[in-house]
DNA sequence: AAGCTCCCCAACCGCATGAAG
DNA sequence: CCTTCATGCGGTTGGGGAGCT
């Protein structure tokens, strides 16, 4: 058996949205919501249209955060990283980019950026995301897995975090929904004898970092331990469960502790 | 001015996924 | 476990505006 259509095509009207429908869409979401119903919105919003349709012109149109407009060399450049990563996984781009939905990125790659980077002869040094082996497919593939997202500008160490990948919890993680949106992760040369430390910044949309290396004492890894001393246990167990990960990926370093999650003592543990 | 081509982007389509029953 | 259905996603289409002849 087929499955059923979403709606009866002979009975909702298509093509481009007139200003008055957008006007009810958009009172009848403020006032109500959708109700988590797309399908049963616009009968009850009284609009003769796709529930698809309208959860579409919404989300790529109507939603007051929606940033129209061109994109900037910062967007470029962060788009075309991301594809370099990931390929056309539109909806990962565009999260990264705020204002900015999947449908604009796609549009704008396949209209203008890809041009772009044609004629500048940067297409040519791309990686190959659809064939790619790289680990960041592979975490891409695990639905627990953590996500590219670019650098922010003003990262004290840019070509350091070109090289390496950078990742951020989904925000369905409701527990660590206080973070910050972006968190990234990047190593550096160890100052401590017998392990590597690694620098962990919030990436927020303002170019701020906030560093939680040992020197601004809020929380480092030293022989093996993570310690965490200012109360920030959502972040201590963030960070545990992607350390854990096989995949941890900071290249070229060693894991500096093995699992051994949860340990008594919330703010340490060590191999 | 008219006709044509190209380009952009809003909107649609079909499939995958996951939740609910 | 199976079926149904809503939602989300990426690929594609086509209307209309811009630019060219």
């Amino acid at each position: 058996m087929g499955r059923a259509p979403c709606c009866d095509k002979n009975n909702v009207k298509r093509g481009p949205w007139s200003p008055e429908e957008d006007a009810i869409l958009r009172s009848y979401v403020e006032t109500y919501g959708t109700g988590g119903n797309w399908i049963a919105l616009p009968k009850k919003a009284g609009l003769r249209r796709c529930g698809k349709s309208c959860r579409l012109r919404w989300l790529n149109y109507l939603r007051p955060d929606i940033k129209h407009g061109g994109f900037t060399d910062e967007e470029d450049e962060i788009i075309y990283n991301l594809y370099n990563e990931i390929g056309s996984r539109w909806s990962v781009i565009a999260s990264q980019l705020p204002g900015r939905t999947d449908n604009d990125v796609k549009n704008y790659w396949n209209t203008k950026l890809k041009k772009k980077l044609l004629s500048s002869g940067r297409m040519s040094r791309m990686n190959h995301p659809a064939s790619s082996s790289n680990h960041v497919n592979d975490y891409l593939a695990d639905d627990n897995a953590c996500i590219p997202v670019m650098p922010g500008s003003g990262h004290e160490q840019p070509q350091e975090v070109a090289l390496n990948p950078i990742y951020r919890f989904p925000d369905a993680f409701g527990t660590y929904q206080d973070l910050p949106p972006q968190v990234q992760y990047t190593s550096h040369e160890s100052r401590l004898s017998s392990s590597q430390e690694y620098s962990i910044s919030s990436i927020t949309n303002s170019p701020s970092i906030t560093s939680m290396d040992r020197t601004s004492n809020v929380s480092y890894i030293e022989d093996g331990r993570f310690f965490s001393d200012n109360g920030m246990g959502q972040m201590w167990d963030f960070v545990n469960e992607l350390l854990f990960r096989d995949e941890f990926p900071v290249r070229n370093h060693r894991r500096v502790y093995q699992p051994s999650f949860p340990s008594d003592d919330p703010r340490m543990f060590s191999n």
